[in-house]
DNA sequence: GTCTATATGGTGATAGAC
DNA sequence: GTCTATCACCATATAGAC
């Protein structure tokens, strides 16, 4: 694996720890290399965590994509929200727009690309526009809550409790 | 008005537009007050979060207490979370938790306890813990949009689409 | 490409006069 | 209670050797 990539997956681990992405002189230290070694292969704090929000939604697209197949792609969605196993990618996510001051206007424009893009995949499914964001809307609520590790109800119920509203019958 | 609630309205404000709480420093000036007069009132940046988090939280005890008597508690949960003019409350109060680092203890504790609150609120009304979890996580969702920016579907459609799920029937 | 060393700025926090 | 002055620290970022 190259340094940029492990500089790029210990600094999402981090983020996902702490609940915000650390110094950059932490990150560097964690990934085994030096600040200036990060530097090279990210010049800023800003660039950083761009690298980290595109490796995210790169991730996220592909799992979206799969359950677009499979024909589960609300179950995945609230699964990549929920999960303990599969929550990490959109968390990393978000972690990087609370990032105060250092979000890129083009990171801001390629996630709410991509935000219409999963919601349109789950108005896809469901059938209904509404129902759609409401569902994307769980989603970003239950990661929020992973963050600040409140509990939350098992994600067969929510599925449950969603069904007379998701058919399109 | 005295200084001390003067310091925390316009902190309230800064982390409302901002999306984030600004340096002591800004805060100090943006609130016609130096940085030691700011500090004389709040020890520690920790402690101003502290206080923006906990005049938010008692805010929202008073409308949702108030919504309790209307019997729109989901209605207003909602609102708190989505309305131009109601959401700043619950968007000053998620700000406080990610500002890294310095959130105590005891805020996190106090957090989860009204957060807990609220969400019985919400189940009285809809007699279903389940739509309750969902609803107020709903909340949350909007509210980490709100920040981003995103466009959110109108709140009667959203009300529309829950009310199969909602009733006591 | 990666390192060490350093510049520079801003931040939270303290001390003490008024 | 409020101010000015100052502190020590840590962050991002740069320069230049290897």
């Amino acid at each position: 694996m190259s340094n940029r990539e492990r500089i790029l997956q210990t600094a999402r681990r981090l983020a996902i720890e702490a609940g915000s992405v650390p110094s950059l002189g932490a990150v560097a230290t964690a990934s085994g290399v030096s600040k200036g070694g990060l530097m090279h292969h990210f010049r800023s704090r800003a660039a950083l965590l761009d690298g980290i929000a595109a490796q995210a939604i790169e991730a996220m697209d592909e799992a979206l994509a799969a359950a677009v197949e499979r024909g589960n792609v609300t179950e995945t969605w609230l699964r990549l929200s929920m999960s303990r196993e599969d929550a990490d990618l959109y968390r990393a996510l978000l972690v990087s727009f609370t990032d105060s001051g250092s979000t890129t206007e083009a990171l801001l424009r390629r996630s709410a690309e991509a935000t219409q893009r999963w919601e349109r995949l789950i108005a896809d499914e469901v059938g209904d526009p509404v129902a759609a964001a409401a569902i994307r809307l769980l989603g970003d609520g239950i990661v929020m809550n992973s963050v600040t590790g409140d509990r939350l109800p098992p994600l067969e119920s929510v599925l449950e409790w969603l069904k007379p509203r998701t058919g399109r019958n």
